[in-house]
DNA sequence: GTTGCCATGTTAGTGTCTCTAACATATGTG
DNA sequence: CACATATGTTAGAGACACTAACATGGCAAC
């Protein structure tokens, strides 16, 4: 157990959790450099666990993803299938994640070079969207919910998505002073559930 | 009319002009050399008309809202006033503007620091939104929608927003390739503008 | 066990970027 | 016409991403 002076044993999740630590902290003026500084080695050390800084973006996004579905997971599952608490609470809990740790929703969501359909970044975030809005489906097919089940999902997605983009961006502000997002966004919801047929 | 070789007469705006282009082209790694390069000056310059980056980027920003604030109006008011088609028109064009112009968009909603409630950015910001919001809560009252007109308006911008965010960061391809964003935005207004009473 | 390979660390250095300091020039106002 | 000031320059500091060449130590084959 002793650490080693030379070799660090698990330097590349220790960049990892370093970085997301700075994204926190820092916001989008995050450098590697202070992540390596943080994990105690030299700026030199993360070229041989990532090809560039996008890659360990990438594995920070991947993460983030996880978290965000284990969380929607665990908040879904503290209520009862098909009701509209469910929905609710997933909706809360995307935005929660979102005002928690606002520049890393932002990178998460945010396109990059470097970032293609294959690597882990986006397969968690494919999985992660899939939860979220297959439970919207689900809500809607089990009661019987006029409409395309998948559309009014994707509906609610995006609505909870802006809502969490212009909180965190204070955009909200700009407009309307101490707005109740959350009344405007479950109020939304419910508008997009129960309305026309088309 | 002849450009002498040491002052150059329009730098400030040449800057902010490159800057913007160098946006459209470049994305998010943009960098004030390059503009200070194409503007044919040297990187010392931009620092005569703006304190920092941040001051240029704010400038970039005030013109983009700006942009998007006339080209709301124009596209309004080929529309009779209160019309459903009106509102229609006024947030496609909040969709086309977002990916024409991608990483401009999300720089004008992204909350920087250096970025106060009072500068030019922030400003013209809130006039966009403005016009916006105020479209739709006239929408809202002139055809006698129930509910709160203000509150509906803005989850109106949200979805829209939303929807921007979404197919501009290519985050809907990831769950549902080739979706119609339009038709999904469409009916979303409806059913926000049709929904029940709360 | 010893030997040697290779994964994983280091130091040194390149090129770029933002921003500052000190200096240069041109413009327009008295 | 003089010169103050606005606006440009060059030189350089400090940070950063990334590379090349070198060092070290864990592990596997013998």
């Amino acid at each position: 157990m002793t650490k080693m002076a030379y070799h660090h044993g698990e330097l590349r999740q220790a960049l990892i959790d370093a970085t997301r630590e700075l994204v926190r902290e820092r916001g989008e003026a995050f450098s590697l450099a202070d992540a390596c500084r943080r994990a105690g080695v030299s700026t030199a050390a993360p070229y041989r666990h990532f090809a560039d800084k996008d890659e360990i973006i990438n594995e920070v996004v991947a993460q983030g993803f996880a978290d965000m579905a284990s969380r929607a997971r665990a908040v879904a599952s503290d209520h009862p299938t098909g009701s509209v608490a469910r929905i609710i609470a997933v909706g809360r809990d995307y935005m929660a994640f979102a005002v928690n740790e606002p520049t890393l929703f932002r990178i998460m969501f945010t396109q990059r070079p470097g970032l293609t359909d294959e690597n882990i970044a986006s397969l968690n975030g494919k999985e992660c969207f899939r939860f979220v809005v297959q439970e919207v489906v689900d809500f809607c097919t089990a009661n019987g919910i006029a409409g395309d089940a998948m559309q009014i999902a994707l509906q609610l997605w995006t609505l909870v998505h802006g809502a969490a983009s212009l909180t965190i961006d204070g955009d909200y502000d700009k407009i309307a002073p101490r707005i109740d997002v959350d009344a405007l966004v479950v109020s939304g919801a419910q508008r997009l559930l129960s309305g026309g047929t088309n």
